[in-house]
DNA sequence: ATTTAATGTCTTATATAGTAAGCAAATAAG
DNA sequence: CTTATTTGCTTACTATATAAGACATTAAAT
């Protein structure tokens, strides 16, 4: 993660990784699985796991799906923007959605 | 993300991610937002969120949560390894656990 | 109470993530 | 059907994440 922008990270978005780690550790913890042999099986180092329990933002996506499969957690990944969850949507169907979004205003030259 | 073992990451998590952002795209198309708009709004570039979308496990989670968070779907992060989702813990509450795991077998030595 | 292993937390080097810039293909609007 | 724009997808820099290693602290076992 670039961190360009004085505090880029949005609230809610930093609080839901602070509880994520928060939870992966718990997880962790009741399978018995100290943070050595997380990092082992994971294939990343300590300081990295120790991140990733931090709910650091700038540990790569792919650790952090890792880390949920060894716990037999990462199918909750792929509901976060499913269907279900997002009741926000303006169209209803997916195949009526626009490939492509255009701007409203346009140019009337010919 | 580091690629070193060839094929690190588990394959419910590669399946988890490209799901993930399929279903970002269409939330995003949902909302009428353009790539380009939100690239400038997620403070990153068209090619980070290329990646994104296609559920690249080299992002990071940070830029993940941000987008997300755009789409108002961010408090779904923090549910993933919640204890409603984690049916698997051995011990039950929280408080009783170990602060840390300890392997089994030990010197014996004074 | 001692001891031993586990964890919290730095630092520094190097592998790599993220950007910028671009082009071709494709969609949507006029 | 033409034209403006969006999106798919590269590639080549440069900013930064990750590993390695170390040290202090703390929990748990004896």
């Amino acid at each position: 993660m670039k961190s360009q922008a004085p505090e880029t990270l949005p609230r809610v978005a930093r609080k839901a990784l602070v509880k994520l780690g928060a939870d992966i550790a718990v997880a962790r913890k009741k399978r018995r699985i100290s943070t050595v042999s997380m990092a082992e099986r994971a294939f990343i180092s300590r300081a990295t796991l120790y991140k990733v329990e931090k709910g650091d933002p700038t540990v790569s996506m792919g650790i952090y799906a890792t880390v949920l499969a060894i716990l037999g957690l990462a199918k909750g990944l792929g509901e976060i923007a499913d269907r279900i969850n997002d009741p926000l949507g303006l169209d209803l169907d997916e195949e009526h959605l626009p490939k492509r979004i255009m701007s409203r205003r346009r140019r009337r030259k010919l």
